[in-house]
DNA sequence: AGAAAAAAGTTGACGTATCAACTAATTTAA
DNA sequence: TTAAATTAGTTGATACGTCAACTTTTTTCT
């Protein structure tokens, strides 16, 4: 996809962050998502991958896991202040980006697309299940 | 993309090729690609990963390269008997997927899709050069 | 003709997607 | 309650996309 070209740039030169680790700190930061199995139900990302960038916002110090007290497979992800703020900060920028993106779109189009989209998959689905 | 998976599945089982491998296999078959850089050209592949793709095909005994007589930079390619074989056989199971898949959308949302797609790349193109 | 630019390929690095096998903890069901 | 199934997360392997640096050969320009 080169269409996320740009975001990559902009991750890369305004935070430092790959496409995926702004997707799971964003997730941590805009929604209810705690642990992992939250975020890959949230946006089907492979576990693997996941558990592997996680590890690395660790690392980087974005985020901190503490294990469940009640479940002990889960860790709890909570983002550092570090990470809260370069969150704020890169928001609005990928949110332009969308939205200029998008600007060339008009409604039909958008919606054709989805649809199209979600058939394909269906279809794609479909004659999964016969081999 | 998970659309690719079951083209991946094919080509595994009924070729043991990978979808870049069968990608360049098709277009030395059905094009007049000779080198890599009409491949390139033709799908807009990366030239590192085609150069890649075509040593392991020619590793595993699908494409054989000879220098261009008159421009030593370039090597023509030609697929050997056992590759020409495999595409014919393979290529038939790669229609009637493609046909499956496509059988689910009308006419006026591929060209949606088409026409989107292709604005949305133009608009990144623009975005991008303002960086 | 000679220098500079461009084209053809190769190689290395990094990020991402997907599949599979595995451990440890929890839930279920006999 | 204990055995079986599920769930959370880790780790390894492979394929793919993209960017960048580099060599060699050819073309362009003066």
């Amino acid at each position: 996809m080169r269409l996320n070209a740009q975001a990559i740039r902009i991750l890369k030169r305004n935070a430092g962050l790959t496409l995926t680790q702004w997707r799971v700190i964003a997730l941590l930061a805009g929604t209810d998502c705690k642990n992992s199995s939250d975020i890959e139900r949230q946006i089907g990302m492979d576990k693997g991958q996941l558990s592997r960038t996680i590890r690395g916002l660790a690392d980087a110090g974005y985020v901190k896991f503490k294990t469940d007290a009640k479940d002990h497979r889960k860790s709890n992800l909570k983002l550092t202040a570090k990470a809260q703020k370069i969150y704020d900060q890169t928001l609005p920028l990928m949110r332009n980006r969308q939205s200029s993106l998008f600007a060339h779109l008009d409604e039909t189009e958008i919606k054709a697309i989805y649809s199209a989209l979600e058939k394909l998959e269906r279809a794609a689905q479909l004659s999964e299940d016969e081999l």
